[in-house]
Parts: structure tokens; C-alpha cells; sequence
DNA sequence: GTCTATACGCGGATAGAC
DNA sequence: GTCTATCCGCGTATAGAC
């Protein structure tokens, strides 16, 4: 594996710092502090704060979407692919208590700053909202696909938001479990149907 | 109705302020602006941005208990009084697309700062979660109204947090529309618990 | 109680040497 | 490519007049 070019060493640790402490709180010393330059530096690499956040921004997307494909690949099943998703709540749980999710906290915080990297935020959001809608396709669910799909990003959004309020693992776990029987009754109503039309 | 103390007027501006713009972004000059006085003022009333922060919290936390005490007191029903927590959503609809939850955006901010008044804050969410497990205990579900409660504020978090996101009307009417059918099977499960043990 | 004036550090951003 | 030096505005906070 070649060694990260500074611009790339940059945009991980923004991303980090961006995460963990918010994009206004997050400082061109801090980053540079992270990475080891100085903060002059930063200027030959990109031309203000905001196109930092963005290049963040486009890493996540880029990130989120190799990750997606990979479930995609390797998924056996639209069920076993939609479970990948809830389990993010399980496997990042550690950073979620204490940072929250690095998707819905970013969203909410450009919201607040009006800012107009926020369309470009939000991507994220529809990466998964469209990643989920075809696994629920696949599943049978043509006609609300889109609907069980912002369903459950809200679902996970709720449970990341307030597993990072009251840090309790034992909630996370049980909505997690309902968030699959959830899904089972979803997978279950499906077949009903499918056999009463004759499929 | 008396007129409003500067102390009064500085903390409901800061209030709208943290909600619409977040905390760190809220200067003393925009809260100055927004009620009229000069920046040297504030030192009068409040011996820090922490502190006039703390006051904010702790105004939001008599409101919405102001708020609970009213629905207990008019609510028909344990329903009923559930039905008021979800309407939110549907009530302060327009605000929750622009802003968001002031509860869960502030809470979110202050963990990602680090901030010591996230503790104060959280004691919002434990206000509403304590009032909506006292009213699923009164629908006859002492052994998981916590559960439920918390169930239903992370339901709530999520919807707000994809509402202003996406700006979706539809889909925030969808979900309250949802958890109105939770609610129903809820109270329809304790029934029929309630006829098995013989009440 | 409210004001003006001011201190002082940190924020993003630029210029120019190496 | 990376650095140091520097600019300048805004942030919180203080001092002291009215």
C-alpha cells in the first residue's frame, strides 16, 4: 500500500476531527496539528475551509459507496444486504455513543450553519435511502420501497441520536433486535402477497 | 402580562438563536442584535456564554414540563397523552424541517463540543422519557414502559432527523401515522394481557 | 442597569522565502 | 511542497464611565 499523499493525509484527519468535534469547532490548527504541518501549508492543497469539507464530504460518499457495493456483492440475499445496514449500529456502536452517526450529525450541523455544502451532505443520506429502496425491490416491495427505506434510515438515525444521549448499550441491542423483526414481518408480508397474487 | 426582564429577554433570544443556529455559531453580537442591548451588557446578567447556555436549558426544561403537566392534566387518556408527544412532529412540523429537534440537535452539538452542560441537556430527554413511561405504566405496561418510551423519543429523533434533511412533509405525516398504529397494538397487546390474567 | 472602550487570543487567509 | 511571518476580523471577556 503507497504511502497517503499530504492532501489525502488531510482529508482523513478533517474527516475525523469533523466527526468528533463538529466542522465549526474543528480548526485549520487542528488539522494541521493532526497531520503534522503547518497551516500555511493547507492553502497549496485547497483554497478555503469549505473546500476542505467538501473533498470530507466526497471521501464519505466515495467510502460509503465501496462499502454498499461490497455488501452487494457478497450479500446473499436483500435480507442478509438490509441486515448489513442495521448492523452498523452494532459494529460502530463504540463511536456512535460518543460521537453519534458521522452522517445524520454532519447533516444536522451544516442545517443549523446554512450552509451550502449541505445538498452535497445529504448525498449521503441518498446513497443509502437508494441502496436500501432496491434491496426492498428485490424483496418484492416495488410499490413502498422507498417508503420502508427512509423508514428505516429514520429508525437508525433515532436510535444513533439517542444511544449517543444516554450511551446505553442495552437500548441499542434491543432496537436492533426489533429493527430485524421489523424487517422479518416485512420479508413475511411480502411472500403472503406474492402467493396471493399466484407468483 | 408583565413586561419581560433583560434577563428574560437575553435568554429567550439565545433560545431561538441556539435552536436556529446551533450553540458555538450564537455570538454575544447576534444575541445583543436580537434583543437590543450592547455586548458589555451581558456581564450584568450572565458571567459567561456557559452560563447564559445553562439558563437556556434550564428555561427548556420548565416550558416543556409546563407542557407535560398540561397534557397530563387534560389528556382523556394514557392514548390520548401519547397521541399529544407524537403530534409534535406534526405541530412544530415547519420548524423541526428547518432546524431540526431542539433537543436532539443540542444534545448532539454538546457531546460532539464536549461540553459540560451536556449532562443539563440530556435532562430534557429524560424529562420526556420519565412522562412517557409514567403514561405507558398507566396503560398497563409496567414491565417495558421504559422500553416503550425510549422506543418512541428514538422513533421521534429519527423522523426529525430526516425531515430536515430532506424536507419531506409526506413522509413525516407517513411516520406519525405509524406510530399511531405502534400505539394502537400497544394498548391492544396490554388488553389482551389484561384478559389473560383475569382483569 | 446599561453603555463605550478596549484587551487579547484565535479564527481563516495571504505573501513570500526556502 | 512546505515553511514562517503576518494580516485582519471576530470571538469572549473586562474596566470603568454614565
Amino acid at each position: 500500500m503507497r504511502n497517503k499523499t499530504t492532501r489525502e493525509q488531510i482529508v482523513d484527519a478533517a474527516d475525523q476531527l469533523i466527526y468528533r468535534q463538529g466542522f465549526e469547532h474543528t480548526s485549520f490548527a487542528h488539522i494541521a496539528n493532526a497531520v503534522g504541518i503547518s497551516r500555511g501549508n493547507f492553502y497549496y492543497h485547497f483554497k478555503s475551509k469549505d473546500d476542505i469539507l467538501d473533498a470530507v464530504i466526497n471521501a464519505r460518499l466515495a467510502d460509503r459507496q465501496t462499502m454498499l457495493a461490497r455488501w452487494e456483492a457478497e450479500g446473499t440475499s436483500p435480507l442478509a444486504r438490509i441486515r448489513n445496514f442495521i448492523d452498523i449500529l452494532t459494529v460502530n456502536g463504540e463511536k456512535i455513543k460518543r460521537y453519534g452517526c458521522p452522517i445524520g450529525t454532519l447533516s444536522s450541523e451544516l442545517a443549523k450553519l446554512n450552509h451550502s455544502a449541505q445538498r452535497q451532505a445529504n448525498r449521503l443520506f441518498t446513497l443509502f435511502r437508494t441502496w436500501l429502496r432496491r434491496q426492498f425491490v428485490a424483496l418484492g416491495r416495488e410499490t413502498d420501497a422507498d417508503a420502508l427505506a427512509l423508514h428505516l434510515l429514520a429508525r437508525s438515525q433515532g436510535v444513533a441520536t439517542m444511544a449517543n444521549a444516554f450511551q446505553d448499550d442495552a437500548f441499542v441491542q434491543q432496537e436492533v433486535r426489533q429493527m430485524y423483526e421489523w424487517l422479518d414481518t416485512i420479508s413475511a408480508n411480502t411472500m403472503v402477497h406474492q402467493s396471493k397474487s399466484g407468483n
